[in-house]
DNA sequence: TCGCGAATTTAGGTATACCTAATTCTTAGG
DNA sequence: CCTAAGAATTAGGTATACCTAAATTCGCGA
């Protein structure tokens, strides 16, 4: 990626749009619709549209567009995203391990500063933390050289999703919001945790959280944001 | 400040405009002629009369304009330009002493950041440094307030403006020419340190640093970005 | 004191990234 | 198989922050 090339292309902007198509395409990587890309981005159908079209037709283009059939990212598309995804949870493991930020203040900073980053600052924080593999969420971080690693095969569950009592190990949950994040950490819940869940009802969830035997009752709301590893009985 | 004002003014133009106007206005705060912002700034005049009539007509006031008269800040544009001078010189601290990066890249990574931390951000890496006092390069860093410090009354003198042998104590020195930068390394010169000042020719000085004797020749150029303190006698 | 050149300002234009309103396309249900 | 609701696109407009070229203003030196 030249400078020239970079200076064009990566604005905020753009960054944002090939983070919400890779976000929305999910594993399966399929296309991505513009009234998808309008909600999460709080930006307007049409100028959803226009920007898509701006991408696609960029002397590198970043995203597969067709009119009427929604979008996906082009392998550069793709590339950039990842990086600026690296950015994001590397900035994250920063400032929390480094910084002392409170969890919930993490991922705000990270939004913005995640476009404004150079390559040696990516390079030199990631020293630091040891090349971390996750950040303060669970979440995984893409590797250096573009790719999201692979995670090791997991029966993966949202607590929203449990039906039944029983012990869980907790993989990781959203960075976006504040109120979960705040709730989340005055239980104790942070990645690789045991959570034993002991009551599920149409309102709630009663659970405890690592050895501790405090029970805490936690909102489906809440429960959305939390993904769970089922332990083997 | 409030949210809303901080959005509409603080754009990264606006506060590199502040900045300028700051700089160049000097200690005395003179008023600064459109032509040395747009030579600081690398922008068209006619960009910066057209920046200035706005910051001036904003609903608080950023500069005080008057045509053809130059400008000067306001007070809310002085404490915005300390605040970024601020961040910048944190951020390059920051860079320098818990990143490890290269001396000559702190200026140029922190010319981005500056305009995007948080307050939280400003607040964590000063505790984590320990407040301190002066940048990579021995600029003052203006206080959490938003004032610059006073600096102890010093004798200060460029390098290019000394005339006889003798020893002096390194002050500061430029942070924006890499070559000068990296040179200025080599030699082991940073702020505090002894130099002492063997020969001025024409073309250049030849000096020693700290306790070495090696010596070392600076050119004329280099000289103009090396600020010392005399020792008296 | 007058005029000329430099500095500044005005006028008109570009690119990015948004917006709303009007139009067109797609497709699922009748 | 047709149609209307909803999705997408087009058309036209805003604000920021630049640009160049043309017009104006200032102040210094003859
Ligand atoms: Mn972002
Ligand atoms: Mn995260
Ligand atoms: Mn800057
Ligand atoms: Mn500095």
């Amino acid at each position: 990626m030249t400078a020239g090339q970079r200076a064009k292309n990566n604005t905020e902007s753009v960054d944002n749009y090939l983070k919400a198509i890779l976000y929305l395409s999910g594993v399966a990587e399929c296309r991505v619709t513009i009234k998808a890309l309008s909600e999460r981005l709080l930006v307007a159908p049409a100028s959803v549209t226009n920007m898509l079209q701006k991408l696609a037709a960029a002397p590198v283009s970043l995203v597969k567009y067709e009119r009427h059939r929604g979008v996906q990212l082009s392998a550069s598309g793709k590339r950039r995203a990842l990086e600026v995804v690296r950015h994001h949870r590397l900035i994250e493991t920063f400032l929390y391990e480094v910084l002392d930020y409170p969890i919930d203040e993490v991922h705000e900073e990270a939004e913005r500063l995640e476009h404004f980053i150079s390559e040696r600052f990516e390079e030199r924080i990631a020293a630091k933390l040891g090349d971390p593999r996750v950040d303060p969420h669970g979440h995984l971080i893409p590797t250096m050289d573009g790719k999201m690693p692979e995670r090791l095969p997991r029966d993966l569950i949202l607590l929203s999703d449990v039906e039944e009592a029983g012990a869980y190990l907790i993989d990781s949950f959203s960075d976006r919001s504040v109120n979960t994040l705040r709730l989340i950490e005055a239980c104790g819940i942070a990645p690789e945790v045991r959570l034993r869940v002991k009551k599920c009802a149409p309102k709630g969830y009663e659970v405890s959280v690592g050895r501790s035997t405090k029970i805490f009752d936690l909102s489906r709301e809440v429960a959305r944001d939390l993904r769970l590893m089922r332990l083997p009985k």
